[in-house]
DNA sequence: TGTACATCAGTGAACGCGCGTTCACTGATGTAC
DNA sequence: TGTACATCAGTGAACGCGCGTTCACTGATGTAC
């Protein structure tokens, strides 16, 4: 028999595989069991329900999300470079975690209502968001309405950027020649220079 | 017998209506003609495999949005005022075809390889945020990559939007009391006002 | 140190289900002559 | 105007498939005494 955990991280690992190749529809807890050379059962051990197992993976994406941007909230320097980080910090997990990101946004895949440890994982990585954006831009001319646009406008892009490079539609529409990475990077850049900032 | 086109425009309005509902996981041809009220083969009559249904979603989708976005280009007033126009016209496509927004940027879901027409509609409506972009932002002091960037952010940021709000993230996270309709007008303003323009 | 027992993580068979797709058929409609 | 024929959009039965989930069982491990 395996040591008591190591299945169970097996078929975490072996579900966000399974999406990553095959996308969400093809996730099954019959085929992840059939990657861990186990019978079709076996996991059944270890999460009550394929529901289960997504509430799970959630999660640990938001946890995870949460932890890379708290990093970057950490970071030494200006206001606008901390937020300039944790911007790059969300689309650098969504590249190196895009299995996790594709159902953590996905409600009518995972009732997050039925598990409340994701929903507060989700919570603490969007008030990372808030505090740096509140550390950027509030003052006395710049009420609670606009800290709000601002936060979404900075949400709304890094999530679309992050969900147009997943999907490959970046790719697809930008000159070929030109590389990701630094597409990426400009758009950043500029995105952090000018957006919400008063001229 | 019904009149020709009736039963695939039903088919076709069916499908959104059911991924409308009950997300894209739970579209099939069978419920679909369920709803129709007819034989779970007669969609066959109109479309070879759920794959091409999928795909003449897919294709309508990316029209409908073309035609929105080539609207609000035509519209008279400054560069600033078409592009903030294009801006909403997205956003507003999300949240009225909403089905439709789900599965057009799912390259797994259905393959527009295999439909070029589609693929062109694709290309239709993102080349109409080029020539807004660049009636916006060319100079002399404005590269070609720089423009790249520009175009990334607005996409990026219209998209995000449009995502969060169809997933209810949005609804979640702002103050339960403002108003949804504010908040976009909002955050689009400032984000026309602001984002790419030189201070 | 030995023994009885509970627990735990597996196996393998079986269930019912909805799905996409194929097939043979039907009956109404349109068309050539 | 009638007739023969092709076409077209339906029906209903059937196929094989993979799925989530349940059940009864097994054998190793941990623990109380």
């Amino acid at each position: 028999m395996r040591r008591v955990t190591e299945l169970r991280e097996q078929v975490l690992a072996s579900s966000l595989a399974l999406i990553e190749e095959q996308g969400v529809a093809a996730l099954s807890l019959r085929e992840v069991a059939r990657r861990a050379g186990v019978s079709h059962q076996a996991p059944y051990h270890h999460f009550g329900s394929k529901d289960a197992l997504v509430a799970e993976l959630v999660g640990r994406g938001f946890t995870r999300l949460s932890e890379m941007l708290e990093s970057a909230e950490r970071t030494r320097g200006t206001p606008a470079r901390r937020l300039r980080l944790a911007a790059r910090a969300y689309v650098d997990f969504a590249l190196a975690n895009p299995a996790a990101f594709r159902i953590m946004f996905r409600p009518e895949l995972a009732d997050l209502s039925a598990c409340p440890s994701a929903g507060a994982a989700g919570s603490r990585a969007y008030s990372v968001l808030v505090r740096l954006v509140d550390e950027n831009f509030r003052g006395p001319r710049v009420g609670p309405d606009r800290l709000e646009a601002i936060t979404t406008m900075h949400w709304s892009m890094v999530h679309g950027l992050s969900t147009l490079l997943l999907d490959g539609s970046l790719g697809k529409r930008a000159r070929p020649a030109r590389d990701t990475e630094a597409l990426i990077d400009r758009t950043l850049d500029l995105f952090s220079r000018t957006a919400g900032r008063q001229r």
